[in-house]
DNA sequence: CGGTATCCAGCCTGATACTG
DNA sequence: CAGTATCAGGCTGGATACCG
């Protein structure tokens, strides 16, 4: 939504922050949900969290992720791995060997992300039953249009 | 990302739940990024949590909504409550009344959500900063591509 | 092995117009 | 006022090919 990832271009054109709007919030407030949406713009390339989720308690090589995520193309694992390192969630460490090695870890800063998308994580894990439910109640009370 | 609305057509074609993949989890593994994903992808639509965010006080009418969000087009707006409605985030009310009047209002369930979100919301205010500090660092570090 | 650049398809999004 | 339908555009994301 805001991943400025199209074709591996300007890389930083589309950070656009606004100044102002610093109210003392709760974290749960309208005006909050900006900031939030940066995050989950952040998390919802639907790729980052993977990552992050993998690189959580050991620190991997290119390939490794490649082959941990599973689905991820190199593009997309290159382009989210840039991000995150440009965020400062992951640092990137080059071996100059001879067949190259480049290994990810984890930072503080994305263990801490990490942790706090545990929370909705949870959440998740509590009422995806419900909204499940939920889904197929609505789905259901709407394609009853074939009665008679 | 898993939005579902194209062309306000077919609502619950795409979610294909696959069942297994039942591990007991803190929440934060590896396995229970998916849980998240769908969930982020619920609320990453960009609209959903401004919506839900703007329900959290009190019960709205569509058009305030659509005043209260300012940016959103109708159609994003109907679409986005439609899915809320869906998931039992929200509940509509329709008073058959000669101008109609639909009342909005967040369940239990969209204020727990609220509630999650507003974790990741703390932590986007704690380490906005630190974030944007990174990026103008590995900006910088990355644009100093013109010496000599 | 790790990474970049290009091509291309699909989806999301927004604007507009019309109906009840 | 509330909502639906259609059209067009932008961006995301995947596959492929090639370089260091």
């Amino acid at each position: 939504m805001a991943t400025h990832q199209n074709t591996a271009r300007d890389p930083q054109q589309r950070t656009a922050p606004p100044p102002g709007a610093q109210v003392p919030n709760d974290g749960s407030g309208v005006a909050e949900c900006r900031q939030v949406l940066q995050i989950i713009s952040l998390v919802g390339n639907k790729w980052s969290i993977l990552v992050i989720g993998h690189l959580r308690d050991r620190t991997l090589r290119f390939s490794e992720l490649h082959r941990a995520v599973d689905g991820i193309s190199q593009r997309m694992l290159t382009l989210t791995l840039r991000q995150l390192e440009r965020d400062g969630l992951l640092t990137r460490t080059v071996h100059p060997t001879v067949p190259p090695h480049v290994e990810y870890a984890l930072t503080t800063l994305g263990t801490t992300l990490l942790d706090s998308v545990a929370t909705l994580g949870r959440w998740a894990t509590t009422h995806r039953q419900e909204i499940d439910d939920n889904r197929l109640h609505y789905d259901t009370a709407h394609s009853a249009r074939t009665p008679t």
